[in-house]
DNA sequence: CTTTAAACCTGCTGGC
DNA sequence: TGCCAGCAGGTTTAAA
């Protein structure tokens, strides 16, 4: 569940099952964690909350659990003492009486001391969160025109994390397509109704994946995924390679761009115009 | 300054 | 069917 609106649907289901529970139990993989095993259990669960695509769990006796999915990390919700028939390995558990939470595969979890937080390097550095609420549309255009990113293709700048926290390689080509932007295209080459769409594209697509289900954490996974969870965010350029685009009927492309596989539209993204 | 490439973490996919 | 290289929605680091 990599990009920003799939890790903020798993805090809420996270949050939903077990936020304001006294810890029972919990586990890790981690060799340098082993000792929050003793010292966790007795507290009380306070929050599950996302940072861009990183996810903080915070305790009451001032501890806060730091966790980051990458590409493979996937947490679980499973009733007491259970635990999903999966061959991932198992890296976190968080046990309480109502339910337990359960990290899969991701590799970077760390314990740090409430109050020291704000100082971790991946967080200090993160830009706004693409999803916060309170984001306006006239502050990531701000941002856009502000010295330190004006200059920056938008192809790398729309997965720099310290640009828009959440954003990420799907959300990328969609907000692109959306706006009719070339990923070679810098904000200084646009103009301000450019800017404007884009902006505002990159508050809505997000949003939009958020709002709906987001999308599954694997292509195999996904016909189950839609089965059960229903509408999907769908997708009009991303892995849509070949296929024609909706507006005008151009095959979509793929490229490379940051070593990534980007989608768009040749002739509604053009590199000028 | 910005861009690029490689490395790391782990699991899945596609091809043989 | 089984195996394995390469790829993936991420990020950091070093080098260009």
């Amino acid at each position: 569940m990599p990009e920003g609106p799939e890790i903020r649907r798993a805090a809420d289901r996270l949050a939903a099952a077990v936020a304001g529970q006294p810890l029972l139990r919990a586990q890790f993989a981690f060799p340098a964690l082993k000792r929050f095993e003793r010292l966790l259990p007795g507290s009380r669960i306070l929050s599950i909350t996302p940072r861009g695509k990183a996810l903080l769990t915070a305790f009451d006796n001032g501890w806060t659990l730091y966790t980051h999915n990458q590409l493979y990390g996937v947490w679980h919700v499973a009733g007491p003492d259970e635990r999903p028939a999966t061959s991932r390995s198992l890296r976190v558990a968080l046990e309480t009486r109502r339910a337990s939470i359960l990290l899969y595969s991701a590799s970077n979890v760390e314990l740090w001391r409430s109050d020291a937080i704000e100082t971790h390097p991946f967080l200090q550095r993160l830009g706004p969160d693409v999803l916060e609420a309170t984001l306006e549309a006239a502050t990531v255009a701000a941002r856009l025109r502000s010295p330190a990113f004006r200059g920056r293709a938008l192809g790398a700048l729309l997965l720099d994390q310290g640009f828009l926290a959440g954003m990420g390689n799907y959300l990328r080509a969609e907000v692109l397509f959306d706006a009719g932007l070339h990923p070679g295209l810098r904000p200084r080459d646009l103009d301000d109704a450019q800017t404007t769409r884009l902006a505002e594209a990159l508050l809505a697509i997000p949003r939009r994946s958020y709002a709906t289900r987001g999308i599954a954490p694997t292509r195999r996974m996904r016909a189950d995924y839609l089965a059960r969870e229903g509408e999907a965010f769908r997708f009009r350029v991303f892995q849509r390679e070949g296929a024609p685009c909706e507006r005008c009927g151009t095959p979509i492309a793929r490229i490379a761009s940051q070593s990534r596989p980007l989608f768009l539209c040749p002739r509604c993204q053009p590199a000028r115009w």
